[in-house]
DNA sequence: GTCTATACTCTGATAGAC
DNA sequence: GTCTATCAGAGTATAGAC
């Protein structure tokens, strides 16, 4: 349902992103529940073919998540990097975070709720790598904290879990064609995150 | 790694639970990873025993996942009864959800973090039943925006649909041993919810 | 690069003895 | 209620032709 830039050679002989294919697919299905002759038939191969790019099944899932990593990686840092004011950078980044989980690539997703499929030395590659991308959090949040922006008592690594909780569980509702945009979405979770949803004083 | 309130007879013949233990494996490796044979040896039982209680490992995990609803259910059902102000009812039942889901029982993770296992007709069986439980904390935070301790321009739906994912997450990165127990980091979502996290005013 | 053909393993499930 | 024995099917993966 994403990714749609349909390349040239896209009616026959789509070989063209198979990773692009499995990650649909994956996201759909989960990994285990899709087997390489789906991945194959979405991509109009045959089984057999596939292990010309990739080793394995696991191969496949592990490129892809890279991939899922990169994406958001480069989403947020580009809305990191288009503000100074810290809380206005924080709203853009949450809402560059959903946008890359659910609008840009399949990717994101599987790398959020498929790690669990992979095997000892897989998983500790892309733990790693998950963790790199929440450093960036990680001193968004620090920043804002040491600015005074955010009360000093607030410890930044729950926060930072908690909001990305928030954020990675609109995958499992989000309808886009339901009421609210995945922008107004963002700027609500951005906006408790911030004030609370508390009636403080008058009727608001 | 819960559910430790060991029957009498759990050195040998451990038949006692079988879907206790299969929630274990279910919550460690996922349904699909997971064997009949695996589950029978947790029991000290072989594989085709298990059918004798089940007619198939569907038919396994949606049991499973019923109790899940039933437990979590009665959990917060019971925390919401033991207040009557709203602000501090909400904090029980956040912390009962908590509870529920990492303390009580593995098979409220795998209902929120396995129904894409189910075939359709199961998965509109468990849907029902967890948009009950649901309704619960709609109701919760419906009452608390009619007496407008929550500011009434805030979407009920929306503000569930965040709190629970905020909620739900923490059961991927929880670590019983770590630094904060399972009622502060409730005790912080509660906050965050209520109060946010911005500094108004002096250093707090 | 992709296809053909196939090997090997594992799994969920069944039937009937005890 | 549990075990024994077994089946049919599906799945990943491989080797070699084209």
């Amino acid at each position: 349902m994403v990714n749609r830039q349909m390349t040239p050679a896209s009616k026959l002989g789509d070989q063209g992103d198979v990773l692009s294919n499995a990650a649909r697919l994956f996201r759909e299905k989960g990994f285990e529940r899709t087997s390489l002759k789906e991945i194959a038939e979405a991509c109009n191969m045959l089984p057999g073919s596939l292990y010309y790019r990739y080793n394995s099944k696991e191969a496949l899932l592990v490129e892809l998540m890279r991939r899922g990593v990169d994406l958001v990686t480069a989403e947020v840092e580009s809305a990191y990097a288009s503000s100074d004011d810290p809380v206005e950078r924080l709203r853009l980044c949450i809402k560059a975070h959903l946008r890359a989980l659910l609008v840009d690539s399949d990717a994101v997703y599987v790398l959020l709720f498929e790690w669990r499929a992979l095997g000892p030395e897989a998983r500790e590659e892309i733990i790693e790598l998950r963790d790199q991308y929440e450093s960036l959090w990680a001193e968004i949040l620090e920043t804002m904290i040491e600015q005074g922006v955010i009360r000093k008592n607030v410890d930044g690594r729950l926060l930072r879990l908690i909001g990305l909780g928030a954020l990675n569980w609109v995958a499992t509702w989000f309808d886009p064609n339901g009421a609210h945009s995945l922008d107004a979405i963002g700027d609500l979770i951005w906006q408790i995150a911030m004030d609370g949803v508390i009636n403080k004083g008058g009727q608001a």
